[in-house]
DNA sequence: GCCGCTCTCTTTTTT
DNA sequence: AGAGAGCGGC
């Protein structure tokens, strides 16, 4: 191996100490990845065997470097790593285990809209309206719970409002539905592991023996179940190595919760601790910003990050009128960098909070001919016909997979009717057999049209072919005679219209990646290309190195470094970003997530902020967000834009209200302060006031307190937490709501 | 059963 | 503003 002298002292002692339980706080840029792959390179060099090294990453991409980088330090031998997420690694012991738990190794991964579909029809089978109750808000529930390892037994003891109540009844029903399919949901990758090894200690056993030392990386951004899954694993050798940041903890909407942090030391109390707070990557500016900023958070541990780089130049604030004028700025400023600092486009990145708000910036830098490459957004396995063909792979790799069958079962249309559908699970659920097995008893189904029996046996036919096929022709040639054979490519090039030439090229798009997916795996099967595509994430796809701006929300941006960094969108209710549930530790969160944008930046960063911008198909008039008074004003340049159009004096009517209400400036935030959940485009009503905090009461939902307000005029419209029904989004004219 | 219209909801962030 | 779901007419 190669010698670990290039590493500083801190670093290399956190490399050495090898056995025990060990965590490393890491700030920003302190080279932490190097310190994991030395660290795990040089166990190897010890003569740890590479098999009974398990690393646990955030991100596919993130292993898949970690592991190249061992191999270019000790060799070969690192390939049998047991590297990758939490989701993958325990996704590939589930497949070998499934029997255990009652799963075939065929189970299908059920993504979020896969969930939801799953929650609707158990909502529609139990009589829960799906008007008085927001599936999503169920599915949101039951997900939370399943991080937090709650049982569907106990979370009715935990109701607190109607809306846990409906979803204790979906919860049980949910999980006794991915069953009958033989389907895992993303929280049941974490959740079932730690089922498996609790109900059968021999094979825990021989799982902690051969995972004999264990490196979690991000572990700031861990929930329950992971840290439950860890400590199962490693509670026995103890050997185990947590690597994060709390200052860094951006995911706590996923059930995320830095305590893991502090439960470590808890459960771990003989653990060695490494702070590495040299940062190798940002000037000396850009690391004041950030760190004035974090200082605002009460909630933090202590760290003093200092670096050697040069003081750098100041972070400079784009004030712009609206979001197109932000894309303009933002590529002016880009073009500057690039002829002054000789710079490549891809050393440049934009950063956002939202997805949203990449449209005007595309726009920009589309006007200005500058290649740009975005991560995320509408993601690609996501579209509707991405979707239907991965169905039909689905269902022909695990023919229990309702949600997929049901998905395809009429697409294309062949026939078979929302009725008909009905009729057929109707059967299969009073003969409690699958809809799948139904299928073949179609002759006895009730109520069926000959048209219909006729089409379920031609589906039916078509399935049995590609049954049949599948171990007969090469993965490749399979899907594309599948698809073909389904007529959806000539049926969208006949239409001709740009969508469905978009809809042909993704499915086009789909089969090439099947065909590279056959070609660079050496036993390729299908089960193994769908549960790489159940969990790739935007970010794994990112190359970085094709000469492109690149574009993709704060969140994705974790763990990247850019030259030149943007942080596009810095207004009060954007970054912060605020929803109705606004409370203290949502905005320690969103300033994390904005502290994360900063210390992505190594030479220069510059912030945008808008002072209109069109939310919700309205306009919306923000201030600039808080932050940017809290990274501390001696870091910062102002830098106006060259012209200055205020609609605030000269818009029409439909803008002239705004001014009483937005001329307020946004109060300093302090740390101290209780209330800090700014005014939030709140006007007066015609019969009375509502402002947030006003209690109503509605006709059919009760009563309920107003939590935000948004829009103007006739289109405003109030967040109203119901006391028995939920949260709601009403438009004040139609709600007909009187004071409670 | 299919097509087209209107209404609703969304958009926070993602494995 | 735009997409998806739900509804009504053919």
């Amino acid at each position: 191996m190669k010698s670990i002298a290039d590493l500083n002292p801190s670093q290399q002692e956190a490399v050495k100490a090898a056995n025990g339980p060990v965590m490393i706080v890491a700030g920003a840029g302190s080279g932490k990845t190097r310190v994991l792959t030395y660290r795990i390179a040089y166990l190897i060099s010890c003569g740890v065997p590479a098999h009974q090294i398990l690393a646990l990453t955030f991100t596919n991409k993130a292993a898949h470097e970690m592991r190249s980088r061992i191999v270019t330090l000790v060799g070969d031998s690192a390939q049998s790593l047991w590297m990758g997420t939490f989701h993958s690694v325990f996704a590939r012991i589930l497949r070998r285990e499934a029997d255990h738990l009652g799963f075939t190794k065929t189970f299908t991964i059920y993504d979020s809209d896969d969930s939801l579909g799953v929650v609707k029809k158990t909502m529609a089978r139990l009589g829960i309206s799906l008007q008085q109750f927001n599936p999503n808000m169920i599915r949101a529930r039951i997900s939370t719970a399943k991080n937090q390892l709650v049982l569907p037994s106990d979370y009715v003891a935990r109701s607190r409002d109607i809306v846990d109540e409906k979803t204790a009844l979906v919860y049980a029903e949910y999980q006794k539905s991915l069953r009958k399919s033989n389907a895992l949901d993303f929280d049941d990758l974490l959740i079932k592991p730690i089922e498996l090894f609790e109900k059968n200690a021999a094979l825990l056993e021989r799982y902690q023996y051969r995972f004999r030392f264990l490196l979690v990386d991000e572990f700031q951004d861990t929930n329950k179940a992971q840290y439950v899954m860890t400590k199962l694993l490693g509670g026995q050798h103890r050997n185990i190595c947590i690597v994060g940041d709390d200052a860094q903890s951006i995911y706590s909407f996923r059930g995320a919760d830095i305590r893991n942090i502090l439960d470590f030391e808890r459960d771990f109390p003989e653990c060695k601790q490494f702070r590495l707070e040299q940062n190798y990557r940002s000037t000396k500016t850009i690391l004041q910003a950030a760190d004035t900023l974090i200082r605002f958070n009460l909630n933090r541990l202590n760290k003093n990050l200092w670096t050697e780089n040069p003081q750098g130049a100041p972070v400079t604030i784009l004030d712009c009128h609206d979001e197109q004028d932000e894309g303009q700025q933002i590529v002016r400023a880009l073009q500057r960098e690039i002829s002054s600092a000789k710079l490549e486009l891809n050393d440049l990145a934009i950063l956002y909070r939202t997805n949203a708000q990449s449209r005007a910036l595309e726009d920009a830098l589309r006007r200005s001919g500058l290649p740009y490459t975005i991560v995320g957004g509408i993601r690609f396995y996501e579209r509707k016909e991405i979707k239907d063909v991965i169905s039909y792979l689905r269902v022909l790799v695990n023919p229990q997979d309702e949600e997929s069958l049901l998905r395809i079962i009429n697409v294309p249309s062949r026939g078979i009717g929302d009725t008909s559908i009905e009729n057929i699970v109707g059967y299969a659920l009073g003969k409690k057999t699958t809809v799948y097995a139904a299928l073949s008893e179609v002759e006895q189904i009730a109520n069926l049209t000959d048209r219909a029996k006729r089409s379920v046996v031609e589906f039916r036919t078509f399935l049995k072919k590609f049954n049949e096929l599948a171990g007969k022709l090469s993965l490749s040639e399979f899907s594309r005679s599948m698809v073909d054979e389904l007529g959806i490519l000539r049926m969208l090039k006949e239409e001709g219209t740009t969508e469905a030439l978009g809809r042909w090229e993704n499915i086009q798009e789909l089969l090439s990646a099947i065909s590279e997916f056959a070609s660079t795996h050496s036993e390729p099967t299908l089960e193994q290309f769908l549960e790489e595509v159940a969990l790739v994430a935007d970010i794994d796809s990112w190359e970085g190195t094709q000469n492109a701006v690149t574009l993709m929300t704060l969140h994705a941006s974790k763990g990247l470094e850019f030259p030149v960094v943007f942080v596009a969108g810095m207004e009060e209710g954007l970054l912060p970003f605020y929803s109705s549930t606004i409370d203290s530790s949502n905005l320690e969160e969103e300033r994390r997530l904005f502290y994360v944008g900063i210390t992505r930046a190594e030479r220069k960063l510059y912030l945008s902020h808008a002072k209109v911008r069109f939310r919700f198909g309205d306009l919306s008039y923000q201030s600039e967000s808080r932050f940017l008074l809290e990274i501390g004003k001696e870091n910062i340049e102002y830098q106006s834009g060259p012209r200055r159009i205020s609609s605030l004096t000269t818009g029409g009517e439909g803008h002239r209200q705004w001014k009483s209400s937005h001329t307020k400036k946004t109060r300093h935030a302090e740390p101290k302060d209780v209330d800090r959940t700014p005014e939030y485009e709140s006007e007066s009503q015609e019969q009375f006031e509502v402002t947030r905090g006003t209690i109503v009461r509605h006709e059919t939902f009760g009563r309920g307190k107003v939590l935000a307000l948004s829009g103007s005029g006739e289109g405003q419209k109030a967040v109203v937490q119901f006391d028995d029904y939920g949260i709601k989004n009403l438009v004040l004219r139609f709600a007909n709501l009187r004071l409670g």
